[in-house]
DNA sequence: CTGAAAGCGCTAACAG
DNA sequence: CTGTTAGCGCTTTCAG
């Protein structure tokens, strides 16, 4: 019922548990007929390593802690991100022999969670994945001296990957304007993170620089939220004829909000998503959308992490951003 | 630079260690006294247990594995269920006080080191995410003894919570019978999941029932399929009028197809998915479908998984369903 | 190149 | 109720 020890394995080889070891830990200091007595032990016990022990003995550990921000109940509940960023992440971790704890971060309880979990050394190097700006964890677990890196700029100091998002930003807006759109409202994320404020500077700076003004609904990257917010620009200012959502679920909201209000997409309202989620291509008509590598930013991540664990610097990679213009603007 | 141990608290708070190691783990057998003065102890110093070391010791561990089987790149990339049930399973998991490890088991390879990872006993028990049907990590993770539940029916003897698929089918069935349509096709998910087989059974035994013939579309639950074999039945049988899709996700590939092929919805062609994710609601037009609340699924999986440590039996448990009526069908 | 021995930090009997 | 004493399974000097 137990499970072999190396000192079984060593019994077995008739060798000394030093030799297991290091059979087992690849080392090559080994004679070959010492190796072979082990190896073949280990094949018959079935002898697999009790980490523990080794975490112990070592003061070392293969296991990377994943942060996410996990917000209330409902918000983001179907958030394609998450789905792409957690399996890249993992895949590439896994790949790595890293093992990937999950660690929701939302609440203070489960921020605490998180700082105790980490504290206590169980991991070797922190990812966290679009945190919120005014968050105070990762300031906190940088404190404690581990590696660390973000999928998504936050606080100075930790090594992130982000796309353009002002960049991203101008292109749509500009995307707008060239097709002859006069009035251009926008439909923010939630302005404690760092890549909502970032599209919405670059929109906003698009506008001043063509001397028009902002139109502004704030939401909370949600299909409803979008939904919400595009029927409140359309009651403010009735005559708006394109919108930029910060991303492409509030795009989709917004395309439901002005279909039910009769207005034609593109011909009498244009609207312009972030992200390019699959589901930009299902949409009716499809979606106008700014295209970052989601994928690619995750795995970009997650090497970063990787880097660093091998001494690298870990200098932030900006992923560039590309317009995909379909039937929507 | 190092962590604070057990022993530097003892010495600290000048009691014993065990003392120590009681009024960290809660036991009550402790002079208030005593206990004030390690609580005090481990505040200065900023203790935080070790859990390598504490696993070893008791021969236990508070992690739990959740493994998701991981298709090829870019299927189900964004599969609005996988974040779902990820987060939901992590928030029930981890206010059970339990560490989330989160596993892909897809290659070969993966499944050797979820098996290795398991055996290691790393983790006090198991949660399997929409594994395939001939997949044979269940056996032999079973075959080593470590408390084990699935989200979705899979071999026989891992206790599972799963939704009513073949009522769910019949159900959607039913209701297009039941507005008049004659010729009802199907797309259903890979044939290797438990869930595509019960769905189409469904569907199949309803038509049956009718004296009406099955029309089939193998796809695999991602929306490029449901668009592939929507175009490929109404290639096969252009006077269909309806077609059950295995899930939304397919549901909403199916009506771009069908919107490409000039086809009206409900008007000359009515569709019905399953799953009623969020999406559902704001296609053009909304899609009918058949509820089942995953979130409900994941979290009563994560308590069945929490109720075998407690050693409670762990029977099955079917979510019920209940059809949607939206405008597209 | 191999083996013996000393821990890694914590828990769990067992005395006191 | 508290302290002492063995380990948990593995790695890692350090001799041999």
């Amino acid at each position: 019922m137990k499970r072999p020890t190396l000192e079984a394995v060593a019994a077995r080889a008739g060798v000394s548990k030093s030799s297991v070891s290091r059979v087992v830990n690849g080392e090559t200091t080994v004679t070959p007929e010492i190796r072979d007595l082990v190896i073949q032990a280990v094949r018959e016990l079935g002898y697999v390593p009790n980490g523990a022990a080794r975490s112990l003995a070592t003061q070392r550990t293969s296991a990377v802690a994943v942060i996410v921000s996990d917000p209330p109940k409902g918000l983001v509940s179907d958030d394609p991100m998450f789905s792409a960023v957690v399996r890249t992440v993992s895949r590439e971790l896994e790949a790595a022999g890293k093992q990937v704890t999950l660690m929701l971060a939302g609440s203070p309880e489960s921020q605490l969670r998180v700082e105790q979990f980490v504290a206590a050394g169980h991991v070797a190097g922190v990812m966290l994945v679009s945190m919120h700006g005014a968050d105070p964890l990762p300031a906190s677990l940088a404190r404690m001296g581990v590696p660390m890196v973000s999928l998504g700029r936050v606080a100075a100091g930790v090594p992130y990957v982000d796309n353009d998002n002002v960049g991203g930003a101008r292109v749509a807006v500009r995307h707008l304007l060239a097709r002859g759109r006069r009035r251009i409202a926008t439909i923010t994320g939630p302005l404690d993170m760092v890549a909502s404020q970032d599209r919405l500077a670059g929109y906003r700076e698009t506008l001043r620089d063509t001397g028009r003004r902002s139109i502004v609904a704030i939401g909370d990257f949600t299909r409803i939220s979008g939904a919400e917010c595009m029927r409140q620009l359309l009651d403010d200012d009735p005559a708006l004829d394109a919108v930029f959502a910060a991303n492409d679920l509030m795009a989709v909201g917004a395309l439901r909000a002005l279909r039910e209000a009769g207005r034609r997409v593109p011909e009498d309202v244009a609207v312009v998503g972030f992200d390019d989620i699959e589901a930009a291509l299902y949409t009716a008509p499809p979606l106008t959308t700014v295209h970052s590598p989601m994928e690619d930013q995750a795995a970009a991540t997650a090497r970063l992490l990787l880097g660093l664990f091998e001494g690298e610097p870990g200098h932030p990679v900006i992923m560039p951003h590309r317009l995909v213009i379909r039937e929507s603007a």
